[in-house]
DNA sequence: GACCCGTGGCC
DNA sequence: TGGCCAAGGGT
């Protein structure tokens, strides 16, 4: 039987990706965008991203000039926003400490903000054939199955043991397209529900198959109920405007523009009056929005409110026509509401 | 090690 | 409908 490494590169020129945008080069910015928006996100739903945001950034130093604000504009809806404050900084540091040039090692790229290890040698693998293993959610998927490894990936002694089998079954040539044969086969083969083991390379010595184990492996998280929370958020309107808010650098929603917020028992036409200087000319109750993050559930209760803005204009928040305010890095539900708020 | 950080698709 | 989780990294 061939070699693990060849039985993978074997089917990937044969059966793997070769079309996806960010292939057709060894642009290490392009490859680079690429990992950082394939983080915990699926190719579909990165395709028209990356697209939008190489025409509007071509290479490094296009995005190192631009502002913070248009970069997370083109993040918005893409979720994990720290990635696109990191990505923004990596440029700024590879155009000051890299003269420009995008480092070639793979502990140097590691070194640059939101890159772990993984990532990293991605980059060196896919963009400077260097030989490095990747450990990304297909690897792991694999690798669990075809060694028969048992326990969450998650967990310290497992993440360490598929480390080291990831590395051990590198091949002495074309990494390329061995790193990119079993992100394809985790992605199109050997996926999370039902595997399509009658198509898989490596399913002869599949420990997981043989033995029976498919579902079982790789072992899931182990789960802990959602915690839920209640907010509300303040739509207030006048003359076709609406006010947003910067939300702080850090923390959920980093950096993006969203609606100024106030926990679920305040009275919002108080506030108003007292903490904005507002005259409230109608307030209404829109009905309440749920959105579920990975760590909590989140409640929103809308209210919009016109208002007559006489007063103080306190420093911090914009009004922007709804037009403009859908062009700013918005969060997803306050996106949705805006845009309901369109409409009516 | 435990948390934090988004969103959308799937069944 | 709701639980699960996808080309992870930072703290």
């Amino acid at each position: 039987m061939n070699s693990f490494a060849s039985r993978i590169i074997q089917w990937q020129r044969c059966h793997g990706r070769h079309s996806l945008p960010w292939q057709a080069t060894r642009d290490p910015y392009r490859i680079w965008l690429s990992e950082i928006m394939l983080q915990q996100t699926q190719v579909a739903t990165v395709i028209p991203y990356y697209a939008r945001f190489v025409a509007r950034f071509p290479d490094l130093p296009a995005l190192a000039a631009a502002h913070e604000d248009e970069v997370l504009a083109l993040w918005s809806g893409l979720g994990y926003y720290s990635r696109a404050r990191n990505l923004y900084a990596a440029a700024r540091t590879v155009l000051d400490e890299h003269a420009g040039i995008f480092p070639d090692v793979p502990e140097t790229i590691a070194r640059l903000p939101g890159i772990g290890r993984s990532t990293a040698a991605a980059i060196a693998a896919l963009a400077f054939g260097r030989a490095c293993a990747i450990l990304d959610g297909n690897v792991k998927r694999v690798l669990a199955r075809h060694a028969g490894i048992n326990g969450w990936p998650g967990e310290r002694k497992v993440e360490l043991a598929l480390w080291q089998l990831a590395a051990s079954r590198l091949p002495q040539a074309g990494v390329e397209t061995y790193t990119q044969g079993m992100m394809d086969l985790g992605a199109l083969v050997c996926t999370r529900g039902v595997p399509a083991c009658v198509r898989c390379p490596v399913s002869d010595d599949c420990v997981a198959r043989v033995d029976g184990r498919i579902e079982q492996l790789p072992t899931p998280r182990p789960r802990k109920a959602l915690p839920e929370k209640e907010v509300q958020m303040l739509l207030f309107v006048e003359d076709g405007r609406l006010l947003l808010e910067k939300r702080p650098p850090r923390g959920i929603w980093g950096g993006l523009w969203s609606l100024p917020e106030l926990p679920a028992e305040v009275d919002a036409g108080r506030h108003c009056r007292d903490h904005f200087g507002f005259r409230t000319i109608s307030l209404r109750t829109l009905p309440r929005l749920s959105h579920t993050f990975t760590h909590f559930k989140l409640h929103i209760h809308p209210v919009r409110l016109d208002v007559s803005p006489e007063g103080s204009a306190r420093p911090g928040p914009v009004w922007l026509p709804f037009s403009a305010a859908l062009a700013t890095g918005l969060p997803a539900p306050v996106r949705k509401l805006v845009l309901q708020l369109g409409e009516g």
